[in-house]
RNA sequence: CGGGGUGUGGUGUAACGGCUAACAUGCCUCUUUUGGGAAGAGGUGACUCAGGGUUCGAAUCCCUGCACCCCGACCA
């Protein structure tokens, strides 16, 4: 894409209003748009990372079995009082409205009722299950109190995988594999080195589950890592008795300040006995299916690698996961410059290399600097007069101070790798 | 939901109860520049969140509302 054609801007100055990071850099570099408390609009270059993250996971869980669907974000009262769970009372995150004939509808907090309502339609038999289904939904949760820019939201996207097994043991095996998909997400992401599966209580839902906890001072959980076995309690359940447990000891576990990028949690029977989805075994027997529930938000993953992977010029996003992998920059209004930059643009696009070109004209070589710095683009090529007397093609990482001249070919290797 | 705070050009800030609401940045025009947010010149842009009140006089004080931020509680 060419810069010049992009109608976002960087800003010099976040809006004032924004205190936590990862809002003040998206806002800056333009990837976000705030639009109210808590609800933000994904513009070009966020968009291309939301979606980057999202086939990360899209990848990771049809690895594991997933099958893709989407649900509505619209769901009926029935579908959530067999639960309990349209009373305010049980959940106050409820956005509710109503059609025309006074009927209450609300915008779906989560799917788990509405994931085993549907589900009633296909599952009949044994020979059915089990089935993992996940999708890519907006969830609607009217939060007292949103904070912290992208990381708590009213309005979100949220990736979430529900399994329907036979039995518990059924349902163990696939949530051990759930939990090395998740692992591999937060790898792939960038992120997983600050990332642990961490011992958590299990909400409404169930009594225990299991989050992934990336730690930053943003966070707003506080967790007790272990840091040689790689995982980690929520002070929520942190006791002598889980502690014991988890075969840890209270010596080797240092407290850290946290942000849950992913949850994991057994819900059991609870929906399928109260929505009345069963199966006949093998003996006719008829049995409650086995759930289990998956989240990710990929808005806050973004929001989480952004506070984690930043310095003080802007965002250095992981490859895997940012906006385009090469940032060409042209410096100076010379022809040649203009015509080799061109040239590079082309080349690289042709090798299906995602390239930003900067061909905006009357700036300042500083300002591209920085505005490249900012967006955060894994690799740097500069193209000036001066790179072109030197024979070549400066590249830089973001992650490095300085860049070295290379020539196509050399160029097209590194970026190749 | 409890507590604290803030609303001024697009953005960031300033202005004792008293001049035509100032500065920077952005944006537009021209000239000169081009390796770390360039220089000069000219221009554009705000009924100071909304409504009420106090006062000779309100961006400034008071009330109500709305919006936003922070701490806590909550968090499927």
């Amino acid at each position: 894409m060419k810069q010049s054609h992009l109608f976002t801007k960087t800003k010099k100055e976040a809006p004032a209003d924004e205190v936590a990071k990862n809002a003040e850099l998206l806002i800056k570099a333009g990837f976000i748009n705030k639009e109210m408390a808590g609800v933000y609009s994904y513009l070009p270059l966020g968009l291309r990372v939301i979606n980057k993250i999202q086939n990360i996971i899209r990848e990771e869980m049809n690895a594991i079995g997933g099958q893709e669907v989407t649900l509505t974000a619209l769901q009926e009262k029935a579908t959530w009082e067999p639960t309990n769970q349209w009373d305010d009372a049980e959940v106050d995150v409820w956005f509710k409205t109503k059609l025309k004939n006074e009927t209450e509808l609300g915008l779906a907090v989560t799917h788990e009722a509405a994931m085993t309502k549907m589900l009633k339609s296909f599952v009949e038999s044994y020979r059915d299950l089990p089935v993992n289904i996940y999708q890519f939904q907006t969830k609607f949760r009217n939060e007292t109190r949103a904070k912290s820019g992208i990381m708590r939201t009213r309005e979100f996207i949220m990736k979430d995988l529900y399994s329907f097994s036979k039995d518990e043991a059924e349902h163990n095996e696939f949530y051990e594999k759930a939990k090395e998909a998740y692992k591999n997400v937060f790898k792939r992401a960038g992120i997983g080195h600050l990332t642990y599966l961490t011992f958590a209580s299990g909400g409404m839902f169930s009594k225990f589950s299991h989050e992934f906890q990336t730690i930053t001072s943003a966070g707003e959980d506080i967790i007790y890592v272990d840091e040689s076995k790689g995982i980690a309690i929520n002070k929520e359940v942190y006791n002598d008795e889980v502690i014991a447990n988890l075969g840890l000891s209270k010596e080797t576990l240092v407290e850290n300040r946290a942000v849950e990028v992913g949850n994991i949690f057994t819900l059991a029977t609870r929906f399928s006995d109260a929505l009345n989805l069963k199966y006949k075994t093998e003996t006719g027997e008829e049995k409650s299916v086995f759930m289990g529930s998956y989240g990710i938000g990929p808005g806050r993953l973004m929001g989480t690698v952004v506070e984690v992977l930043s310095d003080d010029k802007g965002i250095i996003w992981p490859e895997s996961i940012a906006p385009f992998k090469v940032h060409i920059l042209e410096l100076g209004d010379d022809m040649e410059v203009k015509t080799t930059a061109n040239a590079l643009y082309a080349t690289l696009q042709s090798k299906g290399i995602e390239v930003m070109y900067d061909d905006r004209t009357g700036m300042s070589a500083g300002e591209k600097f920085a505005d490249a710095d900012l967006i955060g683009i894994p690799y740097r090529v500069v193209i000036s007069p001066r790179s072109l007397k030197d024979g070549g093609y400066e590249v830089k990482k973001r992650t490095e101070g300085k860049g070295k001249i290379v020539n196509i070919d050399e160029l097209t290797e590194i970026l190749n790798g």
